[in-house]
DNA sequence: CTCCAGGTTCCCG
DNA sequence: CGGGAACATGGA
């Protein structure tokens, strides 16, 4: 006997919508650069994820991004705005150029955009990722999607909603092998579905009370409470610091993010933060041309 | 076997 | 208050 696949499980991604390839996109640097957990790598140019609820996969070839989704009317409701796509990021880049070390940041990986996700996932995930590396933080959020959300089609899953977590023991959550991490987790969705965290005042709040409404949660410090912010609240100032962004600001920039970057940080911290992670020279080099410049400005 | 990983909490001086 | 160790888990 055949098993009989139900309807539900099958995924299909008749909706295609065609754009023009970016110097402002690039697939692997935006999907790969530590910001989403979500993505599959199908080849070199193909990507297929999940987020609002939705299944795409998105390929870039022959000079043409190709977005093909579920349903008619996703890329409008979800993609553009999940990839930015009506910000300028070519705009943004030229006045992140004005700083040398931002300048060699963006050209390092100048398709890096970043991405605006759901509140609630970015915080999760944010809160998966403390002391742990990205490998095994795409596995817990795998694998914390596939045991309680929504099935999507395909065997993908919905990001599990806040009450579903809720509902949970922190014991019922061992499957996941997300460690000291799984009661952090259910403490967030109990202060969400109870309110005290407001996941859509997160967008617009000043960012101090931002901040001290998701830093209430256990588990979660300024950092997690940043990149929530940045990643899953659209607050494009808000610069999550964590060892690499420690090192950039102590060595770059002890004054704070440079003016050129000002209402944009976290974008600019997404360039630094990865070229800082995977070119061990950036750090040196940026540092002595400070110095140089330092040394110029003395001279006169 | 030790060390480390987009941190945070807890505890001790 | 400031500095460390502890915290689960798994790959190098």
């Amino acid at each position: 006997m055949t098993p009989v696949m139900t309807e539900c499980d099958e995924l299909s991604l008749p909706y295609d919508t065609v754009l023009d390839e970016s110097p402002d996109f690039s697939l692997p640097q935006t999907l790969l650069c530590g910001q989403a957990f979500r993505w599959r790598q199908l080849d070199q140019n193909t990507f297929i994820g999940a987020a609002f609820e939705k299944v795409c996969q998105i390929a870039q070839t022959n000079g043409k991004i190709v977005v093909s989704c579920q349903s008619a009317g996703d890329f409008d409701a979800v993609w553009r705005g999940y990839f930015d796509l009506d910000r300028d990021y070519g705009a943004l880049k030229n006045r992140f150029r004005a700083d040398p070390a931002l300048a060699e940041a963006v050209a390092k990986a100048p398709g890096i955009r970043v991405l605006r996700q759901q509140p609630w996932e970015a915080l999760c995930t944010f809160i998966i990722s403390q002391n742990n590396n990205i490998p095994r933080i795409t596995g817990i959020v795998g694998r914390m999607c596939a045991a309680f959300g929504r099935p999507l089609g395909g065997g993908w899953h919905a990001f599990p909603t806040p009450e579903a977590i809720a509902a949970l023991a922190p014991d019922a959550l061992a499957p996941l092998r997300a460690g000291f991490r799984a009661r952090y987790l259910v403490d967030a969705a109990r202060r969400v579905v109870s309110g005290e965290v407001d996941l859509e005042a997160l967008g617009t709040l000043p960012l101090d009370e931002a901040q001290a409404m998701l830093t209430r949660i256990t588990g979660v410090g300024v950092k997690v409470a940043a990149c929530t912010l940045l990643y899953g609240c659209g607050r494009v100032e808000c610069v999550p610091v964590d060892v690499w962004m420690r090192r950039v600001l102590d060595r770059l920039y002890p004054g704070g993010m440079p003016a050129c970057t000002y209402g944009y940080e976290g974008i600019a911290q997404q360039y630094l933060f990865h070229c800082a992670r995977t070119d061990p020279g950036f750090l040196d080099r940026a540092a002595r041309g400070r110095h140089r410049l330092t040394y110029f400005e003395d001279s006169l």
